[in-house]
DNA sequence: AAAATGACTAAAAAACAAAATTAGTCAGAT
DNA sequence: ATCTGACTAATTTTGTTTTTTAGTCATTTT
């Protein structure tokens, strides 16, 4: 077998048991044994637990981030943009089981190992958001006056009703609400010129 | 001394515990030491450790509904109710320990005899909003369709942003995207009718 | 040489038991 | 009517033992 191959299928086990039972309840063992593999072999392809976390997360982000990306150069007008970017980001991640448990031990401030990798799909999505402002701007769709604080307060917005969307559970609860917050933010980027 | 003011001396020493070491580190016997009474007559006007917290947290929300409902009443113009009112209940609620100890608990699903007075709260907001949504409609401040579930969505907004914001002690460093924030919400809500 | 094994160890977690603390009661005092 | 403080049952904390698991490495297989 090729290094490639087995590197992948260990990471294949390691994103289903870690989505399962999160990081400490899922042993090196039972991602080994699931690829009918020795535990030792982890340790050939992956310095630690935790950086083989670190690339199932990575891995699951860039999903995301390919998904948000299309929705950015869709070509399309940047208020529908904008409204498919939202609804997808919050649906999508709503789907990353990994980047949950990353989202609940933030909030307790363990998970130092992950901060690399969520900093990074922050760094993404705030490039992602300012891009589609300008673009909006540009169009005179948006009357945006300072993109950068702007960007800033739309993705605390987004982050802040992460929790009690994803990690209370509320996401089914609350679809209807979550397409009204998203026309309030979007109303209030708008230009009202004529 | 008259019940009232007995009454009154605990609630202040179990409020001043309470707030200082949260609900399970504050003994009813520091309580009742501190006022220089024995723990028993805590039971004589309050049925419970429980009970007696919830006083505690009811006056302190008490406090905070007091100074809203003169924000919400002070007969200025509707798009200058909305920006007070949102800043001093962010800036009101941050000072409420006991009140960020029942939004921590709410988010593990404990503190379930809490929930009642939380629930008062928020029936309370709700019907603040609604009034300076309707007063801002009839002055064409702002242009809202749908009173109901605008009140909703921004309840859900102002109560996602208190968990980073307060539990994860942000306050401080996020006070100038809070402004960028409240002003997006104001923004969305507007008539720019001319 | 590259990839894989599995017995091994040190460290962490889980399970358990013993000791200490505390919410709540109550008979009696003021 | 208000308050006390000794008392109990229940909970929490603490200390100890057992089990589990991350990570290593000498050895084997490909």
């Amino acid at each position: 077998m090729k290094e490639a191959d087995v590197r992948s299928l260990i990471i294949e086990s390691a994103t289903k048991h870690f989505s399962r039972y999160g990081f400490h309840k899922t042993t090196m063992d039972e991602i080994a044994k699931n690829i009918h593999k020795a535990k030792g072999v982890l340790y050939y392809y992956f310095k630690s637990k935790e950086e083989l976390f670190k690339e199932v997360l990575k891995q699951e982000l860039n999903l995301v981030k390919q998904e948000l990306s299309i929705i950015t150069n869709s070509g399309k007008d940047a208020l529908t943009i904008i409204k498919q970017y939202f609804l997808s980001r919050l649906n999508l991640l709503y789907s990353a089981a990994n980047y949950h448990e990353t989202l609940k031990a933030d909030f307790f401030e363990k998970y130092h190992f992950v901060k690399d990798v969520r900093a990074d799909f922050a760094e993404f999505e705030y490039n992602q958001l300012k891009q589609i402002f300008e673009q909006g701007n540009k169009e005179n769709c948006l009357d945006i006056k300072n993109i950068e604080s702007t960007t800033s307060a739309v993705m605390m917005l987004l982050n802040s009703i992460e929790l009690p969307l994803y990690l209370q559970n509320k996401y089914p609860e609350y679809e209807n609400t979550i397409d009204e917050i998203v026309t309030i933010i979007i109303n209030s980027l708008r230009s009202y010129k004529k």
